[in-house]
DNA sequence: CTATTAGTTTAGACTGTTCTAAATCGGGGT
DNA sequence: ACCCCGATTTAGAACAGTCTAAACTAATAG
């Protein structure tokens, strides 16, 4: 088996790989898991060795079909985890990942089928983030949009937001800005505050940072995929 | 602050000196966690420089106050997990002490508080040992005595079961034998066989091992305590 | 009072993970 | 084509935890 320190650097390296695509560099690493580029550089050669990376020297590194399905069953046990906790422990949305990151590590097959079941097999975790399946498939491509990249009077849909920071989370939880909450841009500021409708109702005012750190998809396109029949997320 | 490893040595300790008093052999502790006893000695010269624990050379070792309040930490974690995958998801009895075990280092403190609510603050977990308080006040003795122990006729009520043999425990689950059930000794045959009425109704016969691995109070002297509104586990 | 020996400690080695400091690589600008 | 500089790797050391083998201690049997 992998250690967890193993099975952090292949989250990291998935997470990495998922948005820049590969090969993921040891310095991007490194900045991710808060380590040493030469720290870095060691364990890719351990994790090659046990083969669930490819490295080739100077040019970076990437998962193979063994490390990806590493990554998404920590991924899994991280945002079941998530969804349990604000579920049914009543935590925040600010609190869940802390505690998430601490755990996923650490609960066995079984208590992932059981906390699965107690939720009834979600989709995605309370940031918006889709929950990789049971069988481990790889999740399909993100097509979101960063909130910052929308221009005036689009009418979006909140997809998701990134659960790292904190302080972020607080504010959109006050501003009731959670995913599934459809908004119009009212305005763009320069230096990236954005103004949005909040579902037709308050208009609120987003720091660049915040803006940022919120997913969207065209609500328009979201409304069709509706019509199919396809789930957007609630 | 302590490493899952060392709280594992602390938790194998207290469990050691509650069941025999101090001073706690190194070989015990050895036994306990399966490793040299060239290991523990290394690692109980670590302890004692973080102030848990003293050591005499040859002659054994004892929590200091600071030592027996880290123990109670660990073991109010065990046991409030064990109550919780109980209740809430549907663990078996012989399942929760393993899933307990590898979690009980890394849950926060918050974490903690929300299981202790969930169950309303229970006193016993589910296999009737007593889960300390969050002030981790020191438990009070054992006043129980093994199954193995007792004579025909006498009348007990099962107070708690050893958790670390599933076996055992399945066992005893099928027999309807949990904390709380009233028994009355019918016979005790050669090589440790006990045979007991099971709650007034059925009769059952327990192998030599699984009779040790439960502990018993009198039922009358339950009665009295009963009388005095203080509670005896459900 | 000495000899035996079970239990304990020491010595030394090894694995895993991380670091700092030094050497090396390679792509972009001249 | 060559140089440079930032990114990367190597070298070497450190720390935690564990092991085996060897030395030691203390309690007991004779
Ligand atoms: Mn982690
Ligand atoms: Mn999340
Ligand atoms: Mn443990
Ligand atoms: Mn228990």
């Amino acid at each position: 088996m992998l250690s967890d320190v193993m099975e952090d650097y292949l989250k990291a390296i998935y997470r990495i790989q998922a948005r820049s695509g590969p090969p993921v560099s040891t310095s991007a690493i490194a900045d991710a898991i808060d380590k040493t580029p030469a720290s870095v550089t060691s364990m890719l050669g351990t994790l090659e060795d046990r083969g669930v990376v490819v490295h080739q020297k100077y040019k970076g590194v990437e998962l193979t079909t063994d490390g990806e399905r590493v990554a998404l069953e920590v991924v899994r046990h991280h945002r079941l985890l998530e969804a349990y906790l604000a579920e049914h422990l009543d935590y925040s949305w600010s609190e869940v990942h802390d505690e998430a990151d601490a755990l996923e590590h650490h609960i066995s097959e079984e208590f992932e089928r059981r906390v699965a079941a107690a939720l009834d097999d979600p989709a995605v975790d309370p940031h918006g983030d889709p929950i990789p399946s049971a069988d481990l498939a790889p999740l399909d491509g993100d097509d979101t949009t960063p909130l910052s990249a929308c221009e005036v009077d689009d009418r979006v849909l909140v997809t998701r937001v990134n659960d790292r920071d904190r302080e972020d989370l607080e504010y959109l939880e006050a501003a009731g800005v959670t995913p599934g909450t459809a908004l119009k841009i009212v305005g763009v500021a320069p230096f990236g505050m954005v103004t949005v409708r909040v579902d037709g109702d308050t208009e609120q005012s987003l720091p660049e940072s915040v803006a940022e750190s919120i997913r969207v998809c065209d609500a328009v396109d979201a409304a069709v995929a509706d019509e199919r029949g396809e789930v957007t997320d609630a």
